[in-house]
DNA sequence: ATTTTGACTTAAG
DNA sequence: GCTTAAGCCAAAA
């Protein structure tokens, strides 16, 4: 199987659902890689799949939002997480609410 | 094939 | 709490 890594990032983040959201090296673990956080950010910004993958579901460690074009599109960014129904904390996420679960539970 | 870069993360000051 | 430094992975030049 010749799964790219790449691929399995972008199945990764259009499995988060809708209301929830994922950090970097959260997905990159999922992936299979851990520690790859970096990459997963690189693979974002190629956008490659943008139409399939909703990068705006993939946030910082923190909760911070990054990147989603530039500067001001992280105001985009926030205000449709917000639409769909992800809690934020000011210009974070509230990862204590709203990050994804993969494995029910937790 | 080597070097540089990039939407990251954690630790330390 | 914010800034700086080092570590990490994969892709593009």
């Amino acid at each position: 199987m010749t799964t790219l890594f790449r691929d399995t990032v972008y199945e990764v983040a259009s499995a988060i659902p809708k209301g929830s959201v994922a950090t970097y090296g959260q997905v990159a673990a999922l992936a299979g890689r851990p520690g790859a956080a970096r990459a997963v950010g690189m693979f974002m910004s190629k956008n490659k799949d943008s139409n399939k993958v909703p990068c705006h579901r993939v946030v910082a460690s923190n909760g911070a939002l990054t990147g989603y074009g530039m500067g001001n599109g992280l105001s985009t960014k926030k205000t449709m997480l917000q639409k769909e129904g992800v809690q934020f904390k000011g210009e974070k996420v509230d990862l204590s609410e709203s990050q994804w679960q993969p494995k029910k539970g937790r």
